[in-house]
DNA sequence: CCACCCAATTGATATATGTCAAGCGTGGAT
DNA sequence: ATCCACGCTTGACATATATCAATTGGGTGG
């Protein structure tokens, strides 16, 4: 564990408050590994043996059941992940795979609960930690529980083009077919989505949509608060 | 607060491990009330002032978005709800109403959160509570995203069975029109999707359910650890 | 520069689910 | 005992989404 892997764990709100010796005894045994596209890293039914932290490139957490496959989250750098299936020890609740060559840390899962019941500050930003994934998911759920796919497609539109600074035009950060498994639809029917979005004034080019009547597409989408990421 | 409920606290994994004079303080403003049914106790937007204990009756939690509302999840007695927002001072992310008449303990948020921080193995227990409860949303919204209406149904019969003792005969607790919201369609449809899994020895005669052949169902249902609970 | 690969698109069609309307049945109130 | 309210069911139809097949088109390696 080198100096600059241990100042990135300790950049995350997570581990800020942690007391330095905790924080080196967690680390030992850890390691940042390197891992190249399209890599499982483990599947949902495997013991959680390592909390895993994203330093560089993007993970796609996936479920699968019924012969069927969906993208459940994306994480991006830099971010924990498998944190509550760490804390319980038990199984991985999703599989990962890498969607680009990244760099990992992996911390094993039983130092991570020791730390937990030594250090007061851990267990204190890991209760908030939590907390926030958990609204998470149920955003998450919301979203597919309440919307049709073409209103996820545009509200997912609408977030992105506030984080890409509201210039009313978006670069998809992800493959289409990607995009399309997290909106929980088909390629084709992401395909569609968009078509039926260019009344409302979307244009797709590539990669690249344009956002030319955002008050008709904030219309059609309804974001709400409660369901769409900050 | 009378020694009675304290006891319904404290019998609480949750609360377990929370020290004597933690409690009392916690509990210090904290009241029991019976709701009768059909009453929304909270809405979705509002900011959360109090941690909930079910002690008696039923609570549904539920969400709107688009003109669309859906339960969320069911509580049954003894279980707290709402612990994330709680602790996060932020708003429900979920309204509430009882499906029948309920006793409910509110316990003063910021005293949950007071005690949190004082607390070190109430601290513990939370980070535990909040890991299951994130475990049971993320199953929720595999449920919904993979599995189809009459899947869904068909592991929820299979669920029911287990818990009721698997007799081969369960009584549904929830009118049909609930369980068709929390199972993400309309009670129409939940009818057709009894009728559709009669060929695999589902009966129905009111609010009893009869599995004739549990071969044929498991096959169909494909029923996963990770997704139905325990 | 060309050829190939693979994601993306488009069309045709099938399946899943929702909506609207009507009728049925049971349990509670008068 | 009768009537009514309401949840449930059923049918007809509309919409949403998936599937299968064919084609397009951009990027990459030879």
């Amino acid at each position: 564990m080198r100096t600059s892997e241990k100042e990135i764990v300790r950049s995350l709100p997570l581990f800020s408050e942690m007391a330095e010796d905790h924080l080196d005894e967690m680390l030992t045994g850890s390691f940042l590994q390197r891992f190249p596209a399209t890599v499982v890293l483990f599947s949902e039914s495997d013991h959680t043996d390592f909390l895993h932290v994203l330093v560089d490139g993007q993970v796609e957490l996936y479920a699968s059941a019924n012969n069927r496959e969906g993208t459940m989250t994306l994480i991006k750098p830099v971010a924990t992940f498998v944190l509550a299936s760490a804390l319980t020890d038990s199984a991985y609740q999703l599989s990962a795979r890498t969607l680009e060559s990244s760099q990992i840390l992996m911390i094993p899962a039983q130092n991570v609960r020791t730390a937990m019941s030594n250090d007061q500050g851990f267990a204190q930003k890991a209760v908030r930690e939590l907390a926030l994934c958990y609204h998470g998911v149920v955003r998450a759920y919301k979203n597919i529980k309440l919307r049709t796919a073409v209103e996820r497609l545009a509200n997912y539109i609408i977030v992105q083009n506030r984080r890409q600074g509201e210039t009313g035009v978006i670069k998809l950060p992800i493959e289409k077919r990607t995009l399309a498994s997290m909106l929980g639809m088909t390629p084709e029917n992401l395909s569609r989505a968009f078509a039926t979005l260019k009344p409302y004034g979307i244009r797709v080019d590539g990669a690249e949509i344009c956002i030319e009547k955002p008050g008709d597409l904030e219309t059609l989408a309804k974001p709400s608060e409660l369901i769409d990421a900050h």
